[in-house]
DNA sequence: GATGAATGAGGCTTCATTCAT
DNA sequence: CATGAATGAAGCCTCATTCAT
């Protein structure tokens, strides 16, 4: 069981990544933070030393968070690697249009966002947002080499040369969501997630066929 | 010949779109733009009323000023669809290089920047983003309908049905473009866009194959 | 005929004094009254080499045209002193009445107004101010000698004092003026003029009773 | 005993209601107002979010201690109306005196002053100053009818008409009060108050004679 | 003489952060 | 440890005024 203070911490954690999201990194104070959070404005540079810190650790937080939510549960759901890819883009539309039904706006995606936004100036922000996307990649590289496997018989002593080239595949996946988040929030669609969706099965269908 | 206000004003908007897209909107300061531009703070706001219109301005002279030299440029080089696409990437790319060669940083894409950043806020930003890229959507059209013809031998008197969903092949190039910029940002590598590119480039094969 | 300068001058002086007037001293800036006489802003300056020299400028203005537009026109109309008054508050109320239709406010009396603004500031503001109600005063005394006049049959022969002291009723009339119009202007309601005038009445009748 | 914030707030509410009364609105500035506070600027705005809250509140202020001051403790110091009256202007008067003795400059009515400055942009302070007068004139409303009660014997059961307009006088006390506060910071001369309680003396005993 | 363009100084407000109890 | 209070730095914008053609 949690202590208070880390109760306190993750409350904090929750609600600045929440408004760092929906809002920006300049778009919200600390006040702000403070005040959803319940916190006094020194209790919470306790726990976090600055604002910057603090939208460091929402990156990691989100990450994980995104990890578990999106992709684990995708990947837990079935072993079928399109649905996989399907339940993901599933998750993030509706997670979108939750947030797109409450306040009228789509946030887009919170690594993009922050990202997009810090880059020039922050260097560590800019490599967490990497990191963050680089741990994405393996599950989409699973998804990929899972359908490559399931296109076609491979007779153990064949040389068999891969029938996808993975990297761009792969980049392409992480390419195309933050693709489609980006239209979401420019658009303020939650549907262009949806049309991501699309896109990314005609991709893998057209270079990667199955048998 | 120009008058003297009109030349500064140019002044104004190239220097601000500049920075606006190297150091993002809030990292940029009016001051900075004064001095960046050799014209005195109050100067700024007899040509642009405040902050926000500026950056309105800026996604226009932007808008037009890709419009020119990215495609406007790359279609009048060749009409090979193909070719043209390519040419597209290799002008962003090599716009970027340079920004990268010149600073240590990737700029990503001044649209999506700007318009990730403040669309929160921003109605009107966030549909001047918008309606770039639907313009920007039209090239993409054009090179879409030029390679769906040359692919294939339609005889007279058959009925032809498209080989590709246009509007899909549009979106996916328009979020490729996005998707490569943004990971050339994020990444801090140029070449990210070349993979944009190789990418765009696989899908439109897969999907539409010469004949 | 005038030159074509002077009539520029007095435009600008109209224009400003209207504006001063209703809108404040520190409301109005030099920008607006520019545009609002349809001058250059370096033509304006030309014309009054300040803010403040066009600010005393207008009093002077406004003093020679309330004179003639209230007093002398209320004096020309008849010879008896208490129609007079009721004249002169009649006038003020019909130019307040067709501010306040104008534009829903009740702009009060302009010199109190930048008298009161002014004053801490600007000794020589505050000099013409006091200037103007000197002047205006004399009319009051006028009236107020006319009234003790008219009021009783003083024998030759006899010593005569004063019925009323008319220091005293001066002030009274130049400063229940004043209250009105700023009353007027507080509650936003023309009408506390016209209770001014009665005021006045009642006291006059009080004080200097007709025989 | 008070918490040291609410010090702090009474501080500036304190300063900024002097600097506002002697020098206007326009012509003190935030820093003046936090310098002479001894709080820093950031502090100011968070007891006031913003200079015309702040003017408002030292309406309130104002309001509140004129009411003690003036009206109250003059009231408490005797129960004949005519001296009553005579206080309150003695002690108007004196402020004033004191504040031409230290600066040179009769500072005026602080809700006339105010409220003439700035009626046209904001209704508030319009309000606000209205609201204070309403309250300003029940006191005057009670010396009125002592007044009138002391003037005559009314038998019990005898229908009684009031010898003078209330509502009238009233008014008049207000618009006189008004009037001759504003002739002192025009003329710069404190005596224009004690001229300004002659009138409403004269006024009084005219309209309202003892029997 | 008229006008488009320019400017230094300053005003209000906000921010991230720290102090002191 | 928690909290109310404080703060320096900076940001956006406006103003009266002048320059230069």
């Amino acid at each position: 069981m949690k202590r208070k203070g880390e109760r306190t911490r993750e409350r904090i954690l929750e609600v600045a990544a929440q408004l760092f999201w929906k809002r920006s990194y300049h778009g919200v104070n600390m006040n702000e933070i403070a005040s959803a959070a319940a916190v006094n404005k020194a209790s919470l540079y306790q726990y976090f030393p600055s604002k910057e810190q603090l939208a460091l650790a929402t990156i990691a937080y989100n990450s994980s968070a995104t990890g578990d939510w999106v992709f684990d549960r995708s990947f837990a759901a079935t072993s079928d690697p399109m649905e996989r890819l399907s339940l993901i883009y599933q998750r993030v539309y509706e997670t979108t249009k939750a947030a797109f039904d409450a306040d009228g706006l789509c946030p887009g995606c919170p690594f993009v966002n922050i990202g997009v936004e810090m880059a020039t100036d922050n260097v560590l922000v800019r490599e967490a947002v990497n990191e963050t996307f680089r741990a994405f990649g393996e599950y989409y590289l699973r998804i990929v080499r899972d359908l490559d496997a399931n296109r076609g018989g491979t007779n153990a002593g064949e040389l068999v040369t891969p029938y996808l080239d993975e990297d761009l595949a792969v980049d392409f996946l992480l390419s195309n969501m933050n693709g489609a988040m980006v239209a979401s929030k420019l658009q303020n669609r939650p549907e262009a997630i949806l049309d991501g969706f699309r896109t990314a099965q005609k991709f893998l269908e057209a270079v990667a066929p199955a048998s």
